[in-house]
DNA sequence: AGTCAGCGATTACACGCGTAAATAATCATT
DNA sequence: AATGATTATTTACGCGTGTAATCGCTGACT
């Protein structure tokens, strides 16, 4: 487990996102990668690079003249850190009670219910 | 709906679950609750509640010679808005994957389990 | 009435973040 | 070799946050 948890800001993970999805890639490919989502200067998107960087969540490796980045850090872990973060502090670092707050709070799809139908029940005959 | 989503940081929500457990308290009180989770000196915590009050988080009555403090901001509320602003940067917005994803790390619990299963069962003979 | 003690209000300060411009280094081209 | 284009690196700046210290007001006590 890492010694420091890597702490990523909002506008630093939507560069992540673009990595995540594919790399290594070009400064420039994430700007383009970015200029859907966003409304960033180029200079912006080369700032949180370089963030990002120092931060050690994602490497540049040369090539020529440009360099091509890629993450680091992995996104699983990530996502793990973000929710379980979230967990502690609301739900007591337990899944079910989030659950139940958006079961009170009607905010399950149908979609939802179904699937965690699906997962329960797997995660039920897999023990 | 608020029109201006009330935006508490972290040792901000320290306070205000403060507040929430019990209310109204004045900050002498609050400070005393926090004497245990947080090592802040007084005027750490005199200096949240004034910036809470600001974001209209929380509100002062006068009683004599000091203020007693209660929350504004509905504490439901809030989590739903934690929740959901997690849950759309990561899962999509929807809840089952997040279960997915926690269930793929064997971060459930074997309460978490049953109780989630519960809870299916009762949305379900529910609709 | 003047002073002290207890509170709230004001001010402080460094750091991360969102946002970007300016500068420097590096190839390619004339 | 000098110039221009491209890309990376440095610098900037205002705002929120974590963390307090200090100032000022208001009753209480002598």
């Amino acid at each position: 487990m890492p010694a420091e948890p890597i702490q990523i800001s909002e506008a630093e993970s939507a560069v992540m996102a673009v990595l995540w999805r594919r790399s290594p890639l070009a400064a420039e490919e994430v700007v383009a990668a970015l200029d859907k989502s966003q409304d960033w200067q180029e200079a912006t998107i080369k700032t949180l690079l370089n963030r990002l960087l120092k931060k050690q969540a994602i490497r540049a490796e040369k090539d020529g003249r440009r360099y091509l980045y890629s993450p680091l850090l992995v996104r699983a872990d990530w996502v793990q850190s973000q929710s379980e973060g979230l967990l502690d502090r609301l739900f007591g670092g337990r899944v079910a009670p989030l659950v139940a707050h958006f079961s009170e709070r009607r905010k399950l799809s149908r979609k939802d219910i179904t699937e965690l139908k699906r997962l329960i029940a797997e995660i039920d005959d897999e023990n």
